[in-house]
DNA sequence: GTGCAAATTGACAGCGCTGTCAATTGTGTC
DNA sequence: GACACAATTGACAGCGCTGTCAATTTGCAC
């Protein structure tokens, strides 16, 4: 029935040791057996039974993606992540899961260790807002499960991908001072993620650069949300005189902003110049085309994932890799009015 | 180490057979018993090895969530239905892996075989289009993978969910007539689909029961993209006259139609008349918020994936559940010009 | 009580692979 | 050609669970 690693160790006419050997890629194995039992196995089409290999060798050969199901950023980001994850998971025929974790309680380094004890994952890729929960890398490491992070706050002790997001910020600032925008507000995200400090920060630096003494009526809390960036955007635009630019801490913010834009019957660009960050698909199909920062989503998704698998396979102890971000300059921002 | 069954059993003053009756829910032990075991495996904390499981039992207690990553509809769409299929693997201690298959091609087959040979799922959850592939489904039912669809084509032999598209769709053309259009272009999908095919047939239908002769230049086929939208629109404005509303087969092409609309200067709705379906997050962060269907994908996942387990677990043969659907009148659509 | 069927429980082998460690073969040196 | 040592290969047990089937207990009629 059932083509097992005996059935080709018969064929090759060696041990099922030495296919084992061959399987999983390790050393002491000389080129000339390699070669026959490689062929013994594709003419026979052999597939390991993962859970035999799992059982035996103490491994599952599955890596979890977490996500913060509560307070999460758009699902079309964690999406680009997720396709990354699984790309590089196929290349090197790991599985892939994913498992929301609510943030939100107390309990969830149990929660965490539910996924652990349930389902022995190899190694895990953290996405944000759970890529900095101290609690919870703690209990990662102390369980001794390798990890990979998609935009730590830390850069020290940490492998996966990282994109400077403050330079990215001042950067989309600077391109506003550059129309000649003075009055710019920035929506923020939720306080305690990497990504609204980055952001915010970024803001700041090119506010501070340009000499502008900072206004706080000018900075107002959003949550990442379309509801949060409408509502942000009705307190902006009660102040006097009205801020010319708004920078959101990410897409959908700025599509709220937008919302109550056209609600009051403003135009944007032509009455206020509105940006974003992330360069989720909705940021081109908002008119007017919203002016955001494109972030690799899929890519950083699928680098993380090879920083970890470098580890799981031992061919190294992986590393933090930047990734480039640029500014995509659309129709939603112009010179002041 | 770890707690093991047999820890259990030793515990629970047993045969380790026992405490795997107990774990696996199955007939024949007494209530005493069973209440026995199951206390001890509280007080131990005991986490049945699914790698152990698997290879003794012969069965994966894994679901594979496959889609097309070619001609995928919305990412969001899919990402909702991966969030229900995961909530009801959850609730069953069931592993939930998502799986790309790209439909390009005709080896798709052979990528199906590999997926099963691969990773021995115990069933699988179809999403669209690939719940009406043919050759696909003849092969899982020749390897005899329980599967469920969701909103397949067929509702003959198909276990899963189902929405009447048609009706939904008939729905929204009625409600532009209702308005007092008469002049209603549609945007179709991809032609093959189900989904497309379903629209198209409501839109007909509503058509001619209004008496209006079917206008061939007013239909027009997309391929449920935004920019396919943005191409289809274009056509459609050319027209003398011009429609004076437009029903696209999803809301990613009705936001292109709304796009291609604001390029030229088009007030929706006062100029013209958009709807969509879906009701995906974008429609109502578009201004003017999309009139759409709205579809409960997530929910449909769960539901899908509920029917796939109650076959998995013996509990029953499965059945098609039909959803409701919704129409969501928001500020895209009015009385013609 | 006795006898019999049904319900409950257990003994044991084995799922397909890998870890451990021992056996064998090859290589280089003198 | 003999020796030491490294490289390669294999024998065997066992990972933690469940399937099979036999043993035991229980319930019930008489």
């Amino acid at each position: 029935m059932r083509v097992r690693l005996e059935d080709v160790a018969r064929r090759a006419g060696v041990s099922p040791k030495t296919v084992s050997r061959v399987l999983n890629d390790e050393a002491n194995v000389s080129d000339a057996t390699r070669k026959r039992v490689t062929a013994a196995m594709e003419e026979m089409a052999y597939r390991p039974l993962s859970s035999a290999r799992s059982l035996a060798g103490n491994r599952s050969f599955l890596v979890a993606m977490l996500y913060d199901n509560n307070d999460n950023p758009a699902s079309t980001y964690l999406a680009e992540i997720q396709d990354g994850v699984l790309e590089a998971c196929d290349a090197h025929r790991y599985n892939m899961m994913v498992r929301p974790l609510r943030m939100r309680g107390d309990d969830f380094v149990s929660r965490l260790d539910a996924v652990i004890s349930d389902h022995h994952p190899d190694g895990i890729v953290l996405t944000p807002p759970i890529t900095d929960y101290a609690p919870l890398l703690k209990r990662l490491r102390e369980r001794k499960v390798p990890f990979a992070s998609v935009s730590p706050v830390s850069r020290e002790d940490n492998i996966g991908v990282a994109m400077d997001e403050q330079r990215a910020a001042r950067t989309m600032v600077d391109h506003l001072l550059s129309l000649g925008h003075r009055r710019i507000a920035h929506v923020s995200g939720i306080a305690d993620h990497g990504a609204s400090r980055w952001r915010l920060a970024g803001y700041r630096e090119a506010m501070a650069a340009a000499g502008l003494a900072e206004d706080p009526a000018l900075v107002v809390q959003g949550a990442f949300t379309f509801a949060s960036g409408v509502t942000a955007a009705r307190q902006l635009f009660a102040l006097e005189p009205r801020p010319t630019a708004v920078f959101a801490a990410n897409d959908d913010m700025a599509s709220g902003v937008m919302w109550v834009a056209n609600e009051r019957g403003m135009k944007v660009p032509q009455d206020i110049s509105v940006c974003g960050f992330d360069d989720i698909p909705l940021a081109s199909q908002l008119w007017p085309a919203l002016t955001t920062i494109r972030q690799p989503s899929r890519e950083m998704g699928k680098v993380a994932a090879l920083q970890l698998l470098e580890v799981l396979r031992g061919r190294g102890p992986g590393r933090l890799v930047e990734m480039p971000f640029s500014l995509e300059v659309r129709d939603s921002t112009a010179a002041p009015p």
